[in-house]
DNA sequence: AAGACGGGGCC
DNA sequence: GGCCCAGTCTT
């Protein structure tokens, strides 16, 4: 039997019972895509069914005032996803009339596409036969050609796309690419894979000659950096304190946080009380901090390891506008800070 | 072409 | 501790 056909049997008895099968609207297939970008479905579930709900339409999505954006994706990752899809909510909502492009290269031009979601939301609602190509199918399409050109530079890329194009389903393009990355995310697994049920192990070329396990292959990984934050936790008699957002190009764009001392290394008291940003933020000169934590909270990213220091900060006047405790809960935050938040404000705040 | 960008799950 | 996940954007 074909690939496609062998392929397709295999999805139609395995496949996932998933929301965003159910419908081929591109708002929520757009939606899924962009959500389940380096995510795995069972992360990214939740929090889809959450903004469906909040916003049914595109238009709902495109009225939302973006920290209200943000604040349903807090602990997702990666917000630049959140902020250009809310910027192409927009965009499509405001310029196109509510309709999103029709074609695979109109969707390429919006904020948050790449060639991956593009070809996924041509292919599903459109049923224009584009190719995607995420890590599924570089596991599996590596796998069973034995292919060990590497997946992450140019040639490899490429090679992939063509590859997977040559294999569409062109009569069905939807359901090819679908079965495609449903086959890599539960038989052909990254560990584990069930190659004595495989419907392909009598012709997988990685089987065969036993390199299953080295494929696919990926170049080099980038190391990881040590970052020492020291955050300013104000816990004022008016049961307020101070957030600010982040700006620029940094992790956590647009979040909030507690006012940010960071440091070459992990600092003491003394070389805390010597920054600036003390007298940025404090009327007087009158004030205590005491350090909430002895132990570093160490929080870590992909490229990072955030060793994180929160000081409660007492003092009388602030320079910087002041936030109700109360209120706090409502602002987008790392979950860094969710979680110090979580063991911090009283039950009544959260 | 190479980095940056989150958080969680698995080994 | 390292790898991976329905990738994209920036430099």
């Amino acid at each position: 039997m074909v690939f496609p056909k062998r392929l397709t049997h295999w999805y139609l008895q395995n496949k996932r019972d998933l929301p965003w099968r159910k419908v081929h609207e591109p708002y929520q297939i757009w939606l899924s895509e962009i959500m389940l970008q380096q995510t795995r479905i069972e992360q990214g579930l939740p929090y889809y069914k959450k903004f469906i709900e909040a916003y049914p339409t595109v238009f709902h999505l495109a009225k939302a005032p973006q920290d209200e954006v943000l604040k349903l994706w807090q602990g997702l990752g990666y917000y630049s996803r959140a902020r250009n899809l809310h910027e192409t909510a927009k965009h499509v909502a405001f310029d196109l009339n509510g309709k999103f492009p029709d074609n695979y290269k109109g969707l390429l031009k919006l904020k948050g596409v790449g060639d991956y979601t593009a070809s996924a939301i041509a292919s599903i609602c459109y049923g224009e036969p584009v190719a995607v190509v995420d890590g599924n199918v570089y596991r599996v399409l590596s796998r069973i050609f034995e292919i060990d050109t590497p997946i992450n530079n140019t040639a490899g890329i490429k090679e992939f796309k063509i590859l997977a194009q040559e294999l569409l389903d062109e009569k069905d393009p939807a359901t090819f690419n679908q079965a495609i990355m449903e086959f890599g995310a539960l038989h052909c697994k990254p560990q584990n894979p069930k190659c004595d049920s495989c419907p392909f192990n009598d012709m997988c070329l990685a089987l065969k000659n036993d390199r299953v396990k080295e494929l696919p292959v990926k170049l080099k990984k980038s190391k990881v950096k040590k970052r020492f934050f020291n955050y300013l936790v104000f816990d004022l008699k008016d049961e307020s304190t101070i957030l600010e957002q982040r700006k620029g190009k940094g992790i956590w764009n647009g979040l909030y946080q507690f006012p940010l001392v960071e440091t070459e290394s992990l600092s003491d008291e003394e070389e805390l009380k010597s920054q600036d940003k003390f007298t940025d933020l404090i009327g007087g000169d009158e004030f205590s901090i005491e350090l909430y934590n002895q132990k570093p909270v160490v929080h870590k990213l992909s490229h990072q390891h955030l060793y994180t220091r929160f000081w409660i900060v007492n003092t009388t006047e602030v320079k910087k506008p002041k936030i109700a405790l109360q209120e706090v809960i409502d602002y987008p935050v790392p979950v860094l800070i969710e979680n110090f938040l979580n063991e911090y404000l009283p039950d009544a705040y959260k």
